[in-house]
DNA sequence: AACGGGTCGTCTC
DNA sequence: CGACCCGTT
């Protein structure tokens, strides 16, 4: 794929950049990096036809990721196959045919590992597989386009046409393509990318000491692309001996890609292959002016525009013309861009949605069968809420015929147990459908669906149905990272795993988390000598910073925007690709040539108008543009379906460019506890206006399913009984002030210990918290001594013993304390610094040396604390003793905190008594569900 | 300098 | 599949 040896050759130009440089910018992505890795999580379940949705898992957390730093995402999908490259195909295809027969008899002798070896190579993405990612993407409200031909050509386009503001690939025929902003190498540990600038080629180093550099000084984008097809492009095999090197040389002394071949011939030594010349031709117009899509448009087009001398092998060559309604059902991805039938939904069953309660399914390694049907049953979910998405989704608008879903026969209720598996999670249709449809009238009042510009493709009834999912996140719940969210990471607090650690940080990139987890803290000894863990606290305190800085709604929500034609402001541009190689006409290829210049920036590429976010202020009159454009012309393009509520985003996000963090917008307000009244009331009418899309799901790995039991958000509502009646306001109140307060607590525990400069000494006073309130050694003091180091003399062993001791959970932390380095921030020394609506851009940030920091500092473990059971006993009252010595003891206990910071919120009695009473149920199923998971 | 061949990592458990 | 290394041409 792509240039070989040409990103090696540009290295002098390459530089690592983080993703929150790109943060308001729109980016273009190539799908089928993301997906074709993301199949080798599952090549096993594809080969042998299981259904499996962890590649869409795997795409979704990376576009989640680019959400997180507020990057607009726009996936683009590989289409048909060009003509130029038919031949490659059918060799592939028997190669993987071949591997897949190989895997299946190793699957056969039981030999799973070599079985998988050969099912990885036989992996191929296939356009169904690309639905099922397409299907999150509209979920979540993700701008994306299948292109007709190649996903290259149809990312040069966007970027050309002003559609992104620069491209996410791993193929260099990007810059061959003429692009600008090229970004590869995307790593989404360290969330850094590699950029190539074309602005930068003129300063491609020809330091002697780099053997693989090459000059592009003086060079044009035409010498460029000459350069690129002469070494051997997908087009277009080079001839025999000629590499990037001798093209580049070559050109450099030929001027022209027709005398170099001349020059080639004449000279003899290589065989230039019959019509090379004329091939080559049919290559340079393939990257000039392939077919694709323009959405705006909605129909096929050339990526530039093509000129006099365009024939009809040329048009065949660059990819035929396709008739717009089915060009349209193409890019949006209904129909096979190589068949051109419709698609077919291989996993009808994953139907994604927008918000995404982690749920209990976490496959640990370590847990049997009977540990988890023994969490299941001691955490019983009661069923609140179903899929109203579900048979919006399943059905595919475009096609007419669409085969009726078979409903499943209701189950008694006594099956109806929790189940937390993907496959035991299923209800029936009819049970949801009877659930939400009461769930909607319970709340009807206090919805209001409005409008939006959306596709055609979705209809009103879509429409409606649409709707109805947007609002299920919110329905009966406070506006902001409510309940909902802490409960659900209460159901998830099991993550303290170390598979699921390791999740947590391959998944989230917010370097808190890993603080966070030791914010979990020892509530209690019960009477059976068991330790509990707050998790309240923990769980708020992972939920108020996950929520607090992952935008990933927002930024969804931006992306919507984007579907909507783009602003007046983007003018198709076309530039510096219009050289042409001219015949055999010396004369006209000098003229050519000397054009344009490839390192010279092409001024008319970023005017700076062209920006959307410095031209058009507000998402509010972004949109108020986009529908008076809808208005006037008829050219309306919405690839995604549009969230109900805009109006209620533009109050929530009145300008991105102002928005100093996604701390912002996102969570409950906090200031009211903090004390600062003022700016609450403002706030709070934001919240009300937009609630329920004020949520935002965090940035996990894994996709929502309709299927399994939902919501995760009342798994711990063991007591609902406490309230008799659901609708009863205390319910919600509760809700909320039970939320508020724990993320308080973790907001106070964070931010005001006592001079808790860095989040290490932070920790260091949590621990301290710990062992001195109660007498609890860590299990093994060695970690915490020697990798560690956090714990001072005398309290990482306490002479003393109860029948428990904690265990820790090891994941990486960087010895600052952070998940990854990427997600390098400067200490913040207070909250209030985090509601000042005059803060800086995230874009300023910038990490000088990532890859140093990264190098120099190695990881260290720490944890999370698991209860686990020791012998011996003793008494607990020593060691806090000695660990007194060392610490200012904050005393965070939880009742405490929620008293002492919202009294109005818990003078009733019946509401504290009610949550005292489901916090110790859930205690109780929590210390069940360990007490499994550890002797198993 | 080009190129073929080999290895490794991708992903996740 | 790309990146990388290595030996051969």
């Amino acid at each position: 794929m792509g240039i070989s040896g040409l990103l090696p050759a540009l290295k002098s130009i390459q530089v690592t950049r983080h993703l929150s440089e790109y943060s308001g910018k729109t980016v273009a992505v190539d799908a089928y990096v993301w997906l074709h890795r993301g199949v080798y999580s599952c090549a096993i379940e594809l080969a042998t036809g299981k259904a499996t949705n962890k590649y869409v898992d795997y795409a979704m957390h990376r576009v989640r990721m680019l959400q997180h730093y507020k990057i607009i995402p726009y996936i683009v999908f590989d289409g048909g196959p060009l003509p130029a490259k038919k031949g490659t195909e059918s060799e592939r295809k028997a190669r993987r045919e071949e591997n897949l027969a190989k895997g299946k008899a190793f699957m056969a002798q039981g030999k799973m590992s070599q079985a998988r070896e050969f099912f990885i190579k036989c992996a191929d993405v296939t356009p169904e597989m690309a639905f099922q990612f397409i299907k999150a993407l509209r979920a979540e409200s993700v701008s994306y386009v299948v292109a007709p031909y190649e996903a290259d050509a149809q990312l040069a386009y966007l970027e050309l046409a002003g559609f992104v503001d620069a491209i996410l690939t791993e193929d260099s025929d990007l810059l061959v393509f003429g692009c600008q902003n090229v970004l590869f190498k995307f790593d989404s540990v360290n969330a850094t990318v590699v950029s190539i600038s074309r602005k930068d080629f003129g300063a491609v180093a020809t330091s002697p000491g780099d053997a693989n550099s090459i000059s592009l000084i003086g060079w044009s984008d035409v010498q460029f692309r000459a350069m690129a097809i002469l070494s051997g492009c997908d087009y277009l095999p080079s001839i025999p001996g000629i590499g990037l090197k001798t093209a580049c040389n070559l050109l450099k002394k030929w001027k022209t890609p027709d005398a170099v071949i001349r020059a080639i011939s004449i000279e003899g030594k290589k065989s230039v292959p019959p019509g090379y010349s004329k091939q080559f031709k049919l290559a340079e117009k393939c990257f000039l002016h392939q077919r694709v899509y323009c959405p705006r448009q909605e129909k096929l087009v050339h990526l530039t525009d093509v000129d006099s001398d365009w024939n009809e092998e040329f048009d065949a060559y660059v990819g035929s013309d396709i008739e717009p309604t089915l060009a349209k059902g193409i890019a949006l991805g209904n129909y096979d861009p190589d068949s051109y039938l419709p698609i077919k939904d291989i996993n009808p069953d994953f139907l994604p949605r927008a918000l995404k309660p982690i749920h209990m399914e976490t496959n640990t390694p370590s847990m049997t069968s009977k540990g988890k049907s023994k969490a299941r049953q001691s955490l019983p979910t009661p069923v609140k809420s179903g899929g109203g998405i579900l048979d919006f989704f399943g059905r595919n608008p475009i096609i007419p015929a669409a085969p009726p879903k078979k409903k499943p026969v209701a189950i008694p209720m006594k099956h109806q147990t929790v189940s937390v598996g993907k496959a035991s999670g299923k209800r029936t249709l009819s049970e949801v459908m009877d659930q939400d449809l009461a769930h909607k009238k319970r709340h009807r009042h206090s919805y209001s669906p409005i409008k939006s510009a959306q596709s055609r493709f979705f209809s009103a009834n879509d429409e409606t149905k649409f709707g109805s999912v947007r609002r299920r996140h919110s329905d009966g719940l406070p506006p902001v990272a409510g309940p909902s969210r802490t409960h659900a990471n209460k159901e998830n607090f099991h993550v303290a795993t170390d598979a699921e650690d390791q999740k947590l940080e391959d998944s989230e990139s917010d370097m808190n988390v890993s603080d966070l987890s030791l914010q979990g803290r020892i509530d209690e000894i019960n009477s059976d000598g068991r330790v509990s863990l707050n998790i309240e606290e923990f769980s708020d305190v992972v939920e108020q910073e996950d929520g607090y800085l992952s935008p990933s709604s927002s930024c969804s929500k931006d992306a919507q925007d984007l579907s909507s034609p783009p602003g007046p402001s983007r003018q198709r541009r076309v530039v510096s690709l219009t050289g042409v190689i001219p015949s055999d006409d010396e004369e006209e290829a000098d003229t050519s040539f000397g054009a344009e210049v490839v390192s010279s920036p092409v001024s008319v590429r970023k005017p700076k108008s062209r920006s959307r976010f410095h031209n058009e202020k507000t998402p509010l009159r972004r949109i108020a543009k986009s529908k008076s454009k809808a208005a006037g012309e008829s050219q309306v393009v919405v690839l995604v379906a549009s969230t109900p509520s805009p109006e209620g985003k533009e109050r929530l996000y009145p300008d991105i460019d102002d928005v100093p963090s996604p701390t912002l917008y996102c969570g409950p307000d906090l200031r009211k506890m903090l004390g600062d009244e003022e700016t609450v009331l403002d706030f709070n009418e934001k919240v009300k206006s937009v609630s329920g899309s004020a949520s935002p799901p965090s940035p996990s790995s894994e996709t929502p399913n309709c299927n399994e039991q939902q919501p995760a958000r009342f798994i711990d509502v063991v007591d609902v009984d406490a309230l008799e009646d659901e609708d009863d306001p205390r319910w919600q109140q509760e809700l909320v002030a039970q939320s508020q307060a724990a993320v308080m607590a973790g907001w106070k525990q964070r931010w005001a210990l006592p001079p808790a400069k860095t989040p290490l000494q932070a920790r260091r006073s949590v621990q301290h918290v710990i062992t001195q309130r109660h007498p609890i050694r860590p299990l093994s003091p060695k970690m915490t001594s020697k990798k560690l180091k956090t714990s001072p003399p005398g309290s990482s062993r306490p002479t003393t013993s109860r029948a428990f001791e904690l265990r820790r959970s090891d994941t990486n932390v960087t010895p600052a304390g952070r998940h990854s380095l990427a997600n390098y921030k400067p200490p913040r020394s207070a909250p209030s610094k985090l509601f000042g609506t005059s803060g800086n851009s995230n874009s300023s940030m910038n990490p000088p040396n990532i890859k140093q920091l990264d190098k120099g500092q190695p990881r260290r473990n720490v944890l999370l604390f698991e209860t686990v059971k020791v012998s011996g006993k003793g008494n607990g009252s020593a060691s806090s003793a000695s660990s007194q010595n060392h610490s200012e003891p904050i005393d965070l206990t939880m009742d405490d905190e929620i008293e002492e910071l919202d009294p109005t919120a818990w003078t009733d009695e019946m509401v504290t008594t009610s949550a005292r009473a489901r916090l110790s149920h859930f205690r109780c199923a929590l210390n069940f569900f360990f007490t499994s998971f550890w002797l198993c």
